[in-house]
DNA sequence: ATGGTAGCGCTGCTA
């Protein structure tokens, strides 16, 4: 089982590279993010015209998470645990299960300085998903949680700590978040197969950071122990960052032997 | 060359 997590930056504008990407990549899921649809502008039909279910949690200019899946699209809610649907107002969680696992694609907030009102918001919301999960789901199940992080779990996975983000992505609040998401159960799948560093997901847009290769690996896939341990193999698929028009993000994907 | 881009949507915000 395929399982695929990609910060598309925009669907309407990714939309032919997206397609493209279906047809060689063929994941059985992908969770997508920063969709910057509303729910009605979503193009379920294109995506079923290619075999996927879909679901979308969208607000329109900003943030906006979907899954899509081949392999089934049940139980799809959107928001923390602790939140009525209506009371969604940012778009950046979206759960459902897939042939048995559990998936939630996941935009966090980007946080912008440390120290910023937006930092300190970022490490509330990160707090609050987690004693979400903690409260919903079981350590021993097929759970994943896939998308963009805005945190690099460690220094190897940025091109230059002292110079990312005005310091964000990389502070020690952000990360003991993503450690304590890993004391409850989750691993960070990628990191159980591949130990080099520069294998990045994010480059800015300016300065040619692309081509510099200063970049950040911030998109993850946080499984549970009995998911992950059936992880075969692992890509962040920098092709698709190349050439003309591509999202900022590269996609990332998971072999599970299910 | 000492700055650089991209997307949304129409002015500046977000990343």
């Amino acid at each position: 089982m395929r399982i695929a997590t990609w910060n598309v930056n925009s669907l309407n504008k990714r939309m032919p590279r997206i397609e493209e990407w279906l047809a060689y990549a063929e994941p059985d899921v992908l969770c997508l993010q920063e969709t910057k649809l509303t729910d009605a502008n979503f193009p379920a039909m294109a995506f079923a015209a290619l075999g996927y279910e879909s679901a979308h949690c969208g607000q329109g200019q900003w943030n906006g998470v979907a899954i899509l899946s081949r392999v089934g699209l049940d139980d799809v809610v959107a928001g923390f645990t602790d939140q009525a649907e209506e009371e969604v107002t940012e778009a950046r969680l979206l759960w459902a299960t897939c042939k048995g696992v559990r998936v939630l694609s996941v935009y966090v907030p980007n946080g912008r300085l440390v120290g910023s009102e937006h930092y300190e918001a970022k490490l509330v919301w990160l707090d609050r998903l987690r004693r979400g999960i903690e409260q919903v789901c079981d350590p021993n199940e097929a759970f994943v949680m896939c998308g963009d992080f805005n945190i690099a779990p460690d220094d190897r996975d940025v091109w230059d700590p002292a110079k990312v983000n005005g310091g964000t992505h990389v502070s020690e609040p952000e990360r003991e978040e993503l450690r304590r998401l890993e004391q409850w159960g989750l691993v960070d799948v990628f990191r159980t197969l591949y130990d080099d560093d520069r294998l990045y997901s994010y480059w800015d847009y300016r300065a040619g950071d692309f081509h510099q290769h200063r970049g950040m690996r911030i998109d993850l896939e946080l499984a549970t122990k009995p998911l992950a341990e059936t992880a075969t193999y692992a890509l962040i698929d920098r092709f698709a960052r190349k050439g003309k028009s591509p999202s900022d993000h590269a996609p990332m994907l998971v072999d599970f032997d299910l």
